[in-house]
This record gives C-alpha cells, sequence and structure tokens, in this order.
DNA sequence: CATCGATGATTGACACGTCAACTAGCCCTT
DNA sequence: AAGGGCTAGTTGACGTGTCAATCATCGATG
C-alpha cells in the first residue's frame, strides 16, 4: 500500500498558514510602498543600501555574496540599475575577469531620499504591531530556522 | 533643519533582518524544491490545493479572493495552467461575464503527486526547526502583524 | 428602455528571477 | 608552455507578477 501521507498536526498548519500569509502581505504592501514612494524596486533598494554601507564601490561577487544572491540575478539586476544611471561597473586592474560596481551620484541621492520613507513603512507595518518581546521571540525563532537550514544540504 | 531620520533601534533591526533572511531563504527552498520534484510552480501548487478543496471547481473571482491574488495575476496564471492541461476555464451560464474554472484531472493527479512532498519540505524546513511552543508563538506574533496590517488603508 | 456605474475578466507591456549555457581570465600542475 | 579546472561575470530564454487600460455584462435608476 501506499506510504501513509504524514500531514501536519492542525497546530502546526495553522502556524505555517499564518506565517505565510503574514510574509505575503507583509512583502507585497512593502514592496509597493517602496515602488511607489521612490521609483524603485525592493531590489534596488538593498543592492544600493548595501553597496553605500560599503563605501559606495564594491566587487561584484563581494556584493553578489553580501546580498545572498545568484550571480545571474545580480548580473541582471546591476544591468538594469546601470540603464536606469544607479550604478556603473567598472573593470577591475587586479582581475582581468573582475568588476567594480559603483554606486553614481544619482543612486547615492535615491537611496538616502528612499532610506528614511522605508524605514517609516516597516516601522508601521510591522514594529509597531509588536511588544519589543514580541520581536524578540521572533528574532529567535527566524535565526533558529535559519541555523536549521543552513545544516541542510542545498 | 531636515526632520531627523527615524531609525530602528538595533534590536528591532535585528528582529527585521532575521524576519526578511528567513524568510526569503525558506520561500527560496521551498520554491526550489516544489519546481524541482513536481515540475509545478508554488503558484500552481497553491491554485490547484485550493481548487480541489473546494471540489474542483470554482467561480474565477471566488478563487482569486480566496488566495487574496490580484484579478491580474490569477488571469494570466490560470491562463498559463490551461496551456499545460492542469485546468480549463468554461463559460458561466448565470453570469455572462463570469467563468468556472475547473481542474482537470491531470491537474487533480498532479496536485495529489505534489502535496505530500510539498508537506514534507515545509516539515523539514521549518516545523522540524521548531518546538510546539515556538511555532504558537510565530503563529501568534504573524497574526498580530495581521490584524495590524488590516486595521490600516491599503 | 436608455444609460451609467460597478463588477468580472482579459490583455499587453514591462520588470523581475531562474536556469543553463557560455566567455574569459586565473592559477596550478606537469 | 600547455593544459585543465576553477572563479568571475554575461547572456538568452522562459515563467512569473504588476500596472494600467480595455471590454463586456449586470443591475439600478431615471
Amino acid at each position: 500500500m501506499d506510504a501513509p501521507p504524514n500531514w501536519l498536526t492542525p497546530e502546526q498548519q495553522a502556524a505555517w498558514d499564518s506565517f505565510i500569509r503574514m510574509q505575503e502581505k507583509l512583502i507585497g504592501r512593502l514592496s509597493r510602498r517602496v515602488q511607489s514612494d521612490s521609483r524603485m524596486s525592493p531590489a534596488d533598494y538593498i543592492v544600493l543600501a548595501k553597496l553605500t554601507e560599503a563605501g559606495g564601490r564594491m566587487r561584484f561577487m563581494d556584493l553578489t555574496k553580501l546580498v545572498e544572491w545568484e550571480k545571474s540575478r545580480m548580473s541582471h539586476q546591476v544591468g538594469r540599475m546601470a540603464k536606469r544611471g544607479l550604478v556603473t561597473k567598472e573593470d577591475c586592474p587586479d582581475d582581468g575577469r573582475g568588476a567594480f560596481i559603483v554606486a553614481t551620484p544619482a543612486g547615492r541621492k535615491a537611496i538616502e531620499d528612499a532610506a528614511p520613507l522605508h524605514v517609516e513603512h516597516v516601522r508601521r507595518l510591522f514594529i509597531d504591531a509588536l511588544t519589543q518581546d514580541e520581536l524578540d521571540a521572533l528574532s529567535h525563532i527566524a535565526n533558529r530556522v535559519l541555523t536549521h537550514m543552513e545544516k541542510q544540504s542545498d
């Protein structure tokens, strides 16, 4: 006979459902707000944020690893951002294969304008919903899940 | 002078960062696994799951509201799924504008095959990382955030 | 019965992410 | 110096999501 399907308990199912629902609604709203008040996608935002945190100039691969993306994603992203004048690419003298990706003044201005609004949205949608204890609990839970996943292959 | 940027506290920032990281890694892995072991996207999965839960036949708009999507997203999605033979569209006799979307036998088989694997991945990636108390806490937190967001416009 | 606003659904253009294949330069070994 | 394998990065095709515009129909109101 078939292996008996091993469903989740109602409590487990409830936790998973709530998490998924929150995650979708939260990320969805935040993305739309970032878009609409700064003309940037969340991807643009994080790339520029990390890049300027690091001084505005970084090796392509370092940036890619920092944000934990696939290289081809970053390549496409940087290409689009370059087309819009937010960053430029420069050749790397030390390594013929390499590239630096550099925030332009327009890019710096974009992230500086967007950051306070972004933080405000995070606060209003998420932080304000929870007590500090709840935030701590969530932080702890998220880290548990992360380390658990890191132990697994893939 | 400019309004002082109102940054998050380190604890708040930590909670947000952990949540985002977990969320991205978790959803990313789960999507890839669903893709690779059932040739379905997460979107296919949820549409078929909700549809078959409801008996395999539902009004377009009801389905759209059930999964909380935009109607154009559902329209594209259903179009693609129809092309692959997972669902069909039928005219609605009661309402000339309306459509029924119906799971085909192939669609039913696809979701039946995929569901146990999907549950297994959720369990391994997520449920197994946490105690029941932690799951309850997360559930509570997620619901708090959801009701908080629902109070806000947009 | 004319029409006007709301609802049901589609479409097209575009941005985004993934996968797999590819180019090119690096470095180690022989 | 000649390979061979690794790392850096690009490319193209494809599936997906969003937005805004569109179209048809329904239902109420005059």
